[in-house]
DNA sequence: AGCGCCCTGTTGAAAATTCAGCACGGTTGA
DNA sequence: TCAACCGTGCTGAATTTTCAACAGGGCGCT
């Protein structure tokens, strides 16, 4: 079994629609109110439909909050860091086949950088030689 | 309105949980049997189970089929490709800050990819120069 | 002090999702 | 031919998710 392969899908899918979005928002905002975060949800539910998902949330120990004045603020328990590579792998795995230079061509070109041909090659190259040496 | 701000979350977080995993399948195998579904997904509920997240998908047109001697496979309706794109901006927002570059960076950190400091200042320069003359 | 407002805690219901069972048709092989 | 098997279409139920309503407490303002 490959690194890969045993990347273990769960954490990064086990999450239910709105959940996630609660989850995309705080990693987003980095630390956000109730009232924020239910101003950035698709199709805005009430302020209590929003309470209760941070709570399952709270519940899965997938969030944190405290007291900022008369209010709380939540935020993600894992660090934004961690999980971009939890999400990258997936991704990565997902939609490019498990190649990261593809990802990181595609990347490079919706940041509107058209690498010339000599750039991608070098970049490559690059890759290639820190895979043989570095691993 | 940037083009950052007006990405929209709908496309990319209005599935169902048991609906994204399947998609997830779908683009990484690029077409699959029920039966390879089922055997991907985490806790495997029942063929049937599966089958009726396929019906729901192939309603909302986010999935095709084909007839593949006695059986349907599935495959995503939109092209891989362009489900990258999406994908990406998302992960670029919603983790990343909306940096491509930060991106770039932690994508070839996981690909073991340690490059040196001059490596990287080169990357960075590539990117910031296509920024100014390209867009 | 007393009133009004804002926020949280909790409960239970509505809606959506997820799931299993059964009927039916096609194909295979004895 | 015909019986066994495999896969799909369909229906409705169980579970999960999503949501709204209500109660209680704190803080500020008059």
């Amino acid at each position: 079994m490959t690194a890969i392969e045993m990347t273990n899908p769960t954490e990064t899918t086990a999450l239910s629609r709105r959940e996630r979005q609660v989850m995309d928002i705080l990693h987003r905002r980095g630390v956000a109110t109730v009232a924020e975060i239910m101003a950035d949800l698709p199709d805005p539910p009430t302020y209590s439909a929003v309470r209760s998902v941070l709570r399952i949330l709270g519940e899965k120990k997938l969030i944190n909050h405290k007291e900022d004045g008369p209010r709380y603020v939540y935020f993600p328990a894992e660090s934004t860091e961690s999980a971009r590579d939890d999400m990258l792998a997936h991704v990565v795995r997902t939609y490019f086949a498990g190649s990261p230079e593809q990802a990181v061509a595609a990347l490079l070109r919706i940041a509107d950088v058209d690498l010339d041909d000599a750039e991608v090659s070098r970049l490559r190259e690059t890759i290639r030689r820190a895979r043989q040496s570095g691993r």
